[in-house]
DNA sequence: TTATAAAGTTAGAACAATCTAACAAATTTG
DNA sequence: CAAATTTGTTAGATTGTTCTAACTTTATAA
């Protein structure tokens, strides 16, 4: 059984996985803020332990195993955030920290009951897929805010960066997920943009806030076929 | 910051000095399954972190930060166990394991807002008080059904031992907390008794259960005045 | 009250997870 | 392509939690 340690090398390994193709010891390593030594002697033990392939020099990837152990933890982290958001009334800026201990409890039917009860959800409060149980990660189709043009109307569906200090800024802006956003206008200049949902009718985020931001295009009727 | 297996010494220490007066090394020892040599360097480094009161050959006493610390999480352990049957459904004997494990999750909110949710209880599903804030344990005045009377009705409310068998047995005879029951006779030989309560005309219960169920006799009126 | 048993201690080893220092391989770049 | 930089590795130490073996102190009992 993996330590809480291991679980969160694995998790990295996924989530690195996930975004880039190749997964090297150093991006490791500073994911998870440990030196390249101490990434280097636990990925020759979560060899040994059949999660990850390792050869020296190479690039790291995971296991079918690994892969699997990671996404259940994975899976538990987002239905605890989901279960603190909607059941425990927690804000959505609230919860990682404690869903990163809860994650790494080994309670099969604690989380079960936990999906029971949000009524088997496909995401998280911030947006991100909830793996299934078969370790599957539904792949989302958004594209950030900073894409749409003048005119669209887009559904704010996931952000691509969930820090607390980001989604305090959101709350700020009375923005959360599932709102329909009217694109008033966009600064070609520093990618910023001007916005009109519910009761803002004029908002101007910045480009860094807009790339952030992940949106599916309404598709009006006849779109583009 | 008490690492979890510190906590559990913690907790164990809280428990026995609760149950007993002096706390020895090998009590200590046993409870932990650990040798000897394990439960006497943790006393040693819980002694340098001021938790615990140590001198070489000397019975054990937690500090009053100590028992503070030990205390919150008897508190977290037994309202997780109410949140778990309360309000996740689960059965009274599923809970401990689950609990063991998030007992040692740091996140005060989490606690708190367990407790909102639960109206504020007072003891946990086996009858167990759950500690204040302030680490006070309310007493409880309970007496083993052993040292009923024939002819007594009796209150069951808490429960000496709550292993996973102990209470799929109750489970099995239709007892829970709450009940009131009504000694039909008792037995001398062998501490056995004959009981009735709601839809259980006459069930005999031996010694051994007897002993383990906590009661309160009712006071009828006019008891003792 | 001394002998025996029980309880407690010390020494030394092992494993997990981490570090720094020193070195080696691979990659980038002038 | 050779030099410089980045990346990866090895060696060796540290801390926490555990063990066994050997020994000492305290308690029990013949």
């Amino acid at each position: 059984m993996a330590s809480p340690t291991e679980e969160n090398y694995l998790k990295a390994l996924f989530n690195l996985a996930n975004s880039q193709g190749e997964i090297t010891l150093s991006e490791l390593a500073s994911r998870l803020q440990v030196s390249l030594p101490t990434a280097n002697s636990m990925v020759k033990s979560l060899q040994k332990s059949q999660w990850v392939n390792y050869e020296k020099y190479k690039p790291l990837t995971l296991t079918p195993e690994g892969r699997l152990l990671a996404a259940s933890i994975i899976r538990k982290h987002r239905l605890t955030e989901m279960f603190l958001v909607d059941i425990m009334k927690f804000g959505w800026e609230e919860v990682h920290e404690v869903a990163e201990q809860i994650e790494h409890i080994h309670a099969p039917k604690f989380f079960e009951r936990m999906d029971e009860m949000l009524g088997y959800p496909a995401s998280d409060p911030h947006g991100s897929p909830i793996p299934g149980l078969d370790g599957k990660l539904q792949q989302q189709s958004y594209v950030p805010l900073s894409s749409a043009l003048p005119g669209q109307k887009v559904e704010l569906l996931a952000l691509s960066n969930s820090s607390a200090e980001f989604l305090e800024f959101l709350n700020s802006r009375g923005l959360s997920l599932g709102l329909t956003l009217t694109v008033i206008s966009s600064e070609r200049f520093d990618g910023s943009m001007v916005l009109s949902y519910t009761d803002h009718p004029s908002e101007a985020l910045s480009g860094t806030i807009c790339e952030r931001l992940l949106v599916r295009v309404h598709t009006k009727a006849s779109a583009d076929h």
